[in-house]
DNA sequence: CAGTGGTCTAGACCACTAT
DNA sequence: TAGTGGTCTAGACCACTGG
């Protein structure tokens, strides 16, 4: 593990376990540098990534000190793709509808930059939060990339497995959303009636070389869906 | 303007310029440090930038790559705003529907961090994309903080008249997101039918030294709000 | 194994905040 | 004006990718 990373982690530990609050004011970095006896650049790389966390901020003459979001409950909809790491928070769980080898379509092909008819796993899920259906999810693989996969897989966490037991990096993910209602089909999977308003998300995933592996198009029933966004300040 | 800052709109200039495709290859650092004659360590912070902005990804070993959307048409949710430097692509004006000066609720204290009954600029305004209704935003702005408001300002862009008239840095944001149904009331202003779904957003704004100073709740017309999000991978 | 990006250091100097 | 965070440099060394 890299320095920056491992300080990362440990102030991390530190704001958690001292139960520090919005705008409490963290060690200056001179501090910060004999405590870790590192670089002043490590402590700043390790900063960076809380910042980038939206754990802390930032106030250049002043200091560094602690973000807090004042909302439990709310799911993070830049990290919702694995769940498995909001575990502490919530219980996702999983049930697989479907699960086949299909050839992609002009759809799948284009939002996996790969050919027409190329193999695919399709995979249909509904996900369950604390008991409530979550989400109606269909996901396209490509085979290529991941060349094996079951149902118990995809209960589980299918990006758990990619990074685990295939040992390949995701990088980064483009997502898509609007608002709409529910059909008859997806009304039934969640549970719900059909009318009824949805979000709707397409997700590409990438590794970390650029490829995309994973096309999903996923339903969520309005009532379990709180997301929360934090932004930091790289456009404001 | 500070060198990483210069760099970067220069590399994006060049990308824009050059119609650069998901994929294609910048030129690598040893280049890139030439040719601007800056330390290593510049151009990283410059690409840093541009990662950010989810123009760009860098694959160790391999290269510095273009990263571009598939898809147009689609508003930044981490960008939504000031909605002014979307111009290019979406025309977005305002109606002031009232703006007065309240004192805080509990809810808007809380939000705000400010004590109950302090006085607050209310807000409330209807938004156009291309001439459709696209939101009923209310905003609570903190008259400690923004002493001076007018009809003409929130007509324009507020966020620009407190970056440029009273030179205030806007640093960050919470955003919590779900789906509802619009009561009569909003779907008057957004002239729309009640019963129909929209999204709802809170976003509550902080300066760069981590007061916040507008509380905000704005309902999306569902036909209008197609949204998109880059993730990069710093949780993946 | 050559090419390329990433980490880390030590230190000079700059810019903003608070008092 | 002291305290504190940010920029920038030059260079050593590390880690990953791809032929």
């Amino acid at each position: 593990m890299l320095k920056y990373q491992k300080i990362a982690i440990e102030i991390e530990e530190y704001i958690e376990n001292n139960q520090l609050q919005q705008g409490n004011k963290l060690p200056v970095l001179e501090t910060l540098m004999t405590q870790f006896d590192v670089s002043k650049s490590t402590i700043i790389k390790a900063l960076e990534v809380l910042e980038k966390k939206g754990l802390i901020f930032q106030v250049r003459g002043s200091g560094i000190f602690v973000r807090r979001l004042r909302r439990k409950g709310y799911i993070n909809l830049l990290t919702n793709q694995g769940f498995k790491k909001d575990l502490d928070d919530f219980s996702i769980t999983s049930k697989v509808v479907e699960l086949d080898v299909k050839k992609a379509s002009s759809e799948v092909a284009h939002n996996l930059n790969i050919e027409l008819n190329s193999e695919v796993y399709y995979v249909k899920r509904i996900r369950y939060i604390n008991g409530q259906t979550l989400c109606l999810e269909e996901s396209y693989i490509d085979k290529a990339i991941i060349p094996y996969l079951n149902k118990e897989i995809a209960t589980e966490s299918i990006f758990n497995y990619i990074r685990e037991a295939l040992g390949l990096k995701i990088g980064f993910s483009d997502s898509y959303l609007y608002v709409d209602v529910l059909n008859q089909e997806e009304a039934k999977f969640l549970n719900l009636k059909s009318g009824l308003p949805k979000l709707y998300v397409e997700n590409i995933f990438y590794l970390t070389n650029g490829q995309s592996f994973n096309f999903s198009k996923v339903n969520y029933n309005y009532e379990q869906s709180q997301f929360f966004i934090q932004a930091n300040g790289y456009y404001l």
